[in-house]
DNA sequence: TGTACATCAGTGAACGCGCGTTCACTGATGTAC
DNA sequence: TGTACATCAGTGAACGCGCGTTCACTGATGTAC
């Protein structure tokens, strides 16, 4: 039955949510439409009222994970802390879309790598603009090449089976990258 | 109809070969066995006379692929420029499992898992021997964190869409890791 | 060394299943009067 | 404000397809004599 046009656009954001958590926990081959659309409280038929394809949702789950992460406000080293903690590696659904997905969209379409891609690009120019003094070629280093590290160490640690092990790359990871902030200097803010 | 030993042997070589190629070009779910099988030169339905299942066949060609890698003895820095080039990022199907199938890893059997932490173990460990000096702490710390940048370069730099951004990400991860090697004053075998 | 035959690696049709997607239908919404 | 009805978001059965896996069969291998 037909249902209210705010209803509609609550429906379509919550779709959106619990695509992009499940996106993130399961990948994007091991989530089903219909599995989405039943953790959205719907049935699968109504799917395609909202999105066009599945790929269609692949790209706006993507958006929607960046966009969400964009919004909070932390400083270098707490986001960095954060980023590299057991409970960012435990908590793959509600985590980086990046570390979680980039992976998996290098073979979606060329859309969702372009979603992908500006996420990237936006938490490298966040980290940019958080690095204080020195200049901005070494700046911007620093940021690409954290960034990177921090991508691959929870990946690293996720898919480790010791926890042992998995713990220790974040935490030598961590220790590294802190460790080049202070030598720089930058990172006070 | 039935082959020599020796003939059965090379065909079972042979499927794990293409495997881990297919496997690293197009991650697990999107090879079929079918396909392994026709790229091995053979058909379908004798694939389970060399194998439990498909899953049996994802640990075993990542055991094949990471034992392969580690035939290769390079010097430490010959070996973080090849990792960090475009040619490696283009060549997934050639280059690091570990970078072309932890994140996949993640979601296949604990066995999977296992295989690659294994490979990231040993490919830390690798590291670790080839940097000189300094005490034990610091070089271990060193080869995970340099490990770490080096496969969340490559998956990042793969998904980019933009060449000059994604060229961008190897070249940078890769002049702050040799600085740091340098800084270190190891890195000289 | 030569022959007869049991073995078994590989073949290809067939299976059951879950997937993405479609579509006729339902009934609440929201507009026209 | 109240009513009649066109709209259309959501439903659920059905589709075609490709997948992993099975199995009866084939014919070269390799052993027993």
């Amino acid at each position: 039955m037909k249902v209210s046009r705010e209803q509609m656009a609550e429906n379509r954001q919550r779709i959106l949510e619990v695509a992009s958590r499940l996106f993130r926990e399961k990948g994007f081959d091991a989530v089903s439409v219909a599995e989405v659309m039943k953790a959205a409280g719907l049935t699968h038929g109504g799917f395609y009222g909202h999105f066009d394809s599945k790929d269609d949702l692949i790209v706006h789950a993507l958006g929607h994970a960046i966009d969400t992460r964009k919004g909070a406000t932390f400083d270098l080293r707490t986001f960095m802390d954060e980023y590299l903690s057991p409970r960012h590696r435990d908590n793959a659904a509600g985590g980086c879309p990046i570390a979680g997905l980039a992976a998996d969209t290098l073979r979606q379409t060329p859309e969702a790598r372009s979603a992908v891609t500006d996420g990237v690009r936006a938490q490298i120019d966040w980290m940019f603009e958080k690095l204080a003094g020195l200049d901005d070629a070494v700046r911007r280093r620093q940021a690409i090449a954290s960034c990177a590290a921090m991508v691959g160490a929870t990946i690293l640690a996720r898919a480790a089976t010791e926890p042992a092990f998995s713990d220790e790359i974040l935490r030598e990871t961590r220790a590294w990258i802190e460790d080049r902030l202070d030598s720089s200097d930058g990172a006070n803010m």
